[in-house]
RNA sequence: GGUCCCGUCGUCUAGUGGUCUAGGACACAGCCCUUUCAAGGCUGCGGCACGGGUUCGAACCCCGUCGGGACCGCCA
């Protein structure tokens, strides 16, 4: 007797199982087993063993990790989303696992297959790489919750059929069990145990209310797509916000109608503004991109993200992609939120702009200059490279660096910022003599500048400041840049006369 | 209203009963370097939310209080 028959979204055919898709063993991909630790040590509790009451099927733990990021295509990467891609990701290279893209695309309302391909984008900007989902395809496919509707179909259609879930109102229902103690022991936060009858009301804890598993419309509803998905995909550790906790025990209750095997959980500390709010469109820049126009590398967002909720352990926190793979534990992720703190960011990605070589950072600043009416490629990028050396840890962005070096690739730009009127013709006059034989100095070195300035300074009674201050607006525009004589040494003998001579600070010919 | 989670310098964190007069990083202040600003080095400022208990001993274990957060949808 098929109760399903009855059920119009529900197909005839019910009895959809993953049994045999489920992991067997990890001797499928290489023969090495994977060694890593789920989990610190916890002292024995009076929760563990954790589940008396329910009869939790848990997956292998010597079977290869399967983690995976899931998020819908309602808009671009954002911050908190592209701190649980990473986590996952960083799980899944430590052990040697999968990490796996599936796309969340069951709200037809605002998904869109542009906000997946930016997502996805989003992560590769990122340097995550997945080893199934939509775009490279696998063996637990479809990726995408649209192209999984028979899935659901089929999974409700059973339970319907073993009397755990009823058709009302055409969406069908979950008949969450009574009396009821769901408990797990959540690889971060340690065990977690709720009373399972308190997720049998509404709202207001007023009248009885079941778990929709269907939409009237035949799409899945969030916790129910995500059981049916996690276990077709043989996901054995679900890494994943800290705002989910309060969905877990839901999806262990449909794990075990189910008999399927209950994977690890692994919850993440929030992310929050400044305000100690979760981030938001209110706290400024919270797409992932955004943080890439504002001139940060992707080391730098990798590596400040993954500080958020977890560090390396030792005392220095500035680490590449591979040392944070080879530290990264699970364990010792943190339980408390963390505020997002700009600062920190800027610093990091400035450790990370300035180990970047030369070569690569004139590469990135080439469109950066053209952006700023700056033309790159009339010079030789060795020349360029080594006015970024120049510049050396001046400049926490892209962006930044972009700007402070536009002196050296046009003399537009400074006087564009700067026209000499600060400068008396007193000024002018007193200091012509000295920049004349600034350009005769028979080397053109740092060494000769300054003893040159520091003899000539002691004759005249001018201080060094005096001499090398309107030196350094003349050539570059600004009150802040390298050493002077190094910009000079680098502009050459020719572009510093002339810039000199614009501002006539040399004598009349 | 209910359930759950969290609580170490302003912020990110180390810390799992004695090695903690609590360590590091960012920020801030000062000094060194120096023609400026960075970078770098050094120094300083600053914290175990509170109250009980357990213990010879508690940031760490237990209880309570307070504070913060998340979730309770035919959104994900």
């Amino acid at each position: 007797m098929l109760l399903s028959r009855g059920c119009g979204i529900l197909p005839p055919s019910p009895f959809a199982d993953f049994g045999q898709r489920l992991p067997r063993n990890s001797s499928t991909i290489s023969g090495k087993k994977p060694i890593y630790r789920l989990g610190r040590p916890r002292k024995s509790s009076p929760l563990s063993p954790v589940s008396t009451n329910t009869a939790t099927r848990r997956v292998n733990m010597t079977a290869q990790v399967r983690v995976r990021f899931a998020p819908s295509p309602t808009g671009a990467l954002h911050i908190g989303g592209g701190h649980t891609a990473l986590f996952n990701w960083l799980w899944a290279r430590h052990t040697g696992g999968r990490f796996i893209l599936r796309i969340e695309d069951t709200d037809r309302e605002r998904s869109t297959r542009e906000y997946e391909e930016t997502i996805l984008a989003g992560m590769r900007w990122l340097g995550l790489d997945w080893d199934e989902g939509p775009d490279v395809g696998g063996d637990f496919g479809p990726y995408r919750q649209s192209e999984r509707l028979e899935l659901y179909r089929a999974s409700a259609s059973r339970l319907v059929d073993e009397g755990k879930a009823y058709c009302q109102d055409g969406a069908v229902y979950f008949r969450i069990p009574a009396g009821k103690t769901i408990a797990w022991d959540d690889v971060v936060y340690g065990p977690i145990e709720v009373d399972g009858d308190t997720l049998r009301f509404d709202t207001q804890n007023t009248a009885p209310k079941d778990l929709v598993l269907l939409k009237s419309d035949g799409y899945p509803t969030y916790n129910y797509a995500v059981v049916v998905d996690d276990a077709g995909m043989a996901i054995n550790t679900v890494i994943r916000g800290e705002d989910h906790i309060a969905n877990t025990p839901k999806q262990i209750l449909l794990y075990e109608a189910f008999g399927w095997p209950v994977p690890r959980f692994a919850h993440l500390p929030m992310i929050l503004g400044a305000d100690k709010k979760k981030l938001s469109k209110r706290h400024g820049a919270t797409s992932i991109y955004e943080y890439r126009d504002l001139g940060y590398l992707p080391d730098g967002a990798f590596n400040f993200l993954a500080l958020l909720g977890w560090s390396p352990g030792d005392e220095n926190e500035i680490c590449s992609r591979r040392e944070a793979v080879e530290l990264f534990e699970l364990s010792r992720v943190t339980k408390r939120a963390a505020v997002f703190d700009m600062q920190k960011f800027a610093h990091v990605n400035q450790a990370h702009l300035w180990r970047t070589p030369p070569e690569e950072l004139v590469e990135l600043l080439r469109p950066l200059w053209k952006a700023r009416g700056l033309d790159p490629d009339r010079f030789d990028a060795a020349w360029l490279a080594r006015a970024l050396e120049l510049l050396g840890g001046r400049g926490q962005t892209t962006l930044e660096v972009a700007e402070y070096s536009d002196y050296f690739l046009s003399f537009d730009a400074v006087t564009a910022r700067y026209d000499g009127a600060d400068l008396p013709e007193e000024t002018r006059r007193s200091l012509r003599p000295f920049y004349a034989g600034l350009l005769e100095l028979p080397t053109w070195h740092h060494g000769a500048m300054e003893a040159y300035a520091k003899q000539w300074g002691e004759e005249h009674g001018a201080k060094m400041k005096d001499l090398a201050m309107p030196l350094r607006w003349v050539l570059t525009g600004r009150k802040v840049s390298p050493g002077v004589f190094d910009v000079a040494v680098f502009l050459g003998r020719e572009e510093v006369g002339r810039r000199l001579g614009h501002y006539r600070l040399l004598p009349e010919a």
